[in-house]
DNA sequence: ACAAAAGTGTTGGAGATACACCCATGA
DNA sequence: TCATGGGTGTATCTCCAACACTTTTGT
C-alpha cells in the first residue's frame, strides 16, 4: 500500500465549524444560524464552512467568523486589549455518517466572545440568533419561545464538547475575562463565573481571590456604577493566561 | 458561494498520526518510526497513515496502531482490564505547507501504553523504536546514542503538544494507570509520575493521597516484591476517571 | 432612609508538606 | 545484619468557605 496508490487517499472535504459562546443576561449562549439549504434545510445548526484549498484551519475559523458575525478573533490567549474574541481549535469530527452529501471531516472551533449587541446574519446564513445553550443541550426541558429543535448534522455533540471545554477552561485559566468587555468590574467578572458553570458565588470570596491571583486582572483607575450600588473599580485583564491557584468550581 | 459549487470544497488528504507514549527505565518515552519513503526519507517520524474513505478517525487511529505496534487500544477512559492502551484524539493539524506532495490535514491522537517488549515494526515502517521525548524535542541537549534528530513533517510540534496533554491530564484524571500493567503497585504509579513530570515525589505523601482518593485505586489482594524490599500490595485502576481532588504538581 | 452592590476582617477546618519512625523482604 | 522499598503517624502551614461588618452610590 503505497502512499502514491490513489485508493490510499481518499478525498475528503474539511470544514471548520464554530462553537461561539457569550454570556447575556446571566445565561451561556451559543451562535446558531438557520441553514438555508438542504440537508436539514430551515434547522439551526452551528456556523461553519469549508476550509479553502490553501488556507490554514485557524485562518478558516477566523474567515468563517468575521463572514457569519462581523466579530474578529484572536488566536490563542484571551487578548488584554479586547479588540477580537478568543478563538481555539476545539475537536475533529469525522463520523463518515455525518453528512449525508459527502465525506467531511469538520474542524470544529470554539469562540468565546463578550455580549454583543444582535448578530449580524451574514454570508449564506438567512438568520443567526443568539439562544442559551441548554435550549440546544437538554432536549427534555421545553423552552418557551420557539424551540431550538436539535441541531443539524452532530452539531449538538460538538456544541456539548465546547461548553464542557468552557467550563473546565476557566478554572485554570484567565479565560473568563474572554467573555467580559474590555474594562470590567470584579462582579461582572463573577457573572461569568456563575453564568458559565450555572451556579452562585460568594461575592467577597470571589474578590478577594480574583484580585488576590497575581497577573490576573490589573486595574485601570477608572470606576463605574453601571451596576448600580457603590462604584466599583475597572480592571482590564492581565497577562497572566495560566491561574495560580486555579479557581475552585464548587462541587457538583 | 452555494456548497455545491466543486471549489467550494477542494479535496483533501486526510491522516491520523499518533503520539504514542510510554515509561521505559524511568523516562518518558516516545514511539517513532524510520521513513522509508520520501519525503523525509529515512528521518523519524510520528506512526501514522490514511484514513480510508468509510472509516472513523478513531478507528484509523486504532488501526494504525495495530499495524505499526500490534498493540490494541480501547478509546475513552484507561480500560480497568487494562486489555489496551489509553486512545483519544489530540488535535489537527492543517498547515498547507506541512506535507510538500499535497495538502494533507492531521489529525493527531495520543496513545498512552504500559511499557512494552521491543515495539513490532509492522506495515510500511521499516523500523521503529521508543525514545526518551527530550530526544526528539530538546534538540540543544546532545544524546548518546544516536541522535534522534528533527523528526519529520511538523512531528515535533505534535509530540510537543502531545507531552504536554499527558503531563496536564495526569493531574486532575487517573490516566497515568494506562502506563502501569493490569496490576501495579503504589511505587510504580509513583515513577510514572515521576518520570512523565519529571520530578521527585515523596514517596509516603504519594501513598497516602493515591490510596486515599476515592475510586482511584482498587486492591487485588496480592502483593509482589518486584521492585525490591518489603513486599507491596496490588492495584488495579479503579472506575473513577477524574481525581477529586487533583494531584497536585510541584511547582515549576 | 433604604436598597443594592463593593469591598475588608476574622475564624475554623480541610488538605498539603516535611519528616520521624516502623515493617517485611532479599542478599 | 544491612540495604531496599513499603507504609503509618504527626506537626506545621496554606488556603478556602462562611459570614459579620463597613463603604459608597442611586432613588
Amino acid at each position: 500500500m503505497s502512499p502514491y496508490d490513489p485508493s490510499a487517499f481518499p478525498p475528503f472535504a474539511v470544514t471548520v465549524d464554530l462553537v461561539v459562546l457569550t454570556v447575556r443576561r446571566h445565561a451561556l449562549c451559543a451562535l446558531a444560524v438557520r441553514r438555508g439549504e438542504p440537508p436539514f434545510q430551515g434547522r439551526w445548526a452551528l456556523p461553519g464552512g469549508f476550509v479553502r484549498g490553501d488556507e490554514d484551519l485557524e485562518a478558516a475559523a477566523a474567515r468563517e467568523l468575521v463572514e457569519e458575525t462581523g466579530l474578529s478573533a484572536e488566536a490563542g490567549a484571551a487578548d488584554p486589549q479586547g479588540k477580537g474574541a478568543h478563538l481555539e481549535q476545539l475537536a475533529t469530527y469525522g463520523d463518515p455518517e455525518r453528512d449525508p452529501r459527502m465525506r467531511v471531516v469538520s474542524v470544529a472551533h470554539l469562540v468565546l466572545a463578550p455580549d454583543l449587541p444582535a448578530p449580524r446574519a451574514g454570508g449564506d446564513a438567512h438568520s443567526a440568533r443568539w439562544a442559551p445553550v441548554e435550549d440546544f443541550l437538554d432536549l427534555t426541558s421545553a423552552p418557551e419561545e420557539e424551540p431550538a429543535a436539535p441541531l443539524a448534522f452532530d452539531h449538538a455533540r460538538i456544541l456539548a464538547d465546547g461548553v464542557e471545554r468552557a467550563r473546565s477552561k476557566i478554572e485554570y485559566s484567565s479565560l473568563a475575562t474572554a467573555f467580559c468587555p474590555p474594562e470590567f468590574t470584579v462582579g461582572e467578572l463573577r457573572r461569568v463565573y456563575e453564568a458559565v458553570w450555572g451556579v452562585v458565588l460568594d461575592p467577597r470570596n470571589f474578590h478577594r481571590k480574583v484580585t488576590g491571583t497575581p497577573g490576573f486582572l490589573v486595574p485601570t483607575g477608572g470606576t463605574t456604577t453601571r451596576q448600580g450600588g457603590r462604584p466599583a473599580q475597572l480592571f482590564r485583564a492581565g497577562g497572566a493566561t495560566l491561574l495560580n491557584p486555579p479557581m475552585l468550581r464548587p462541587e457538583v
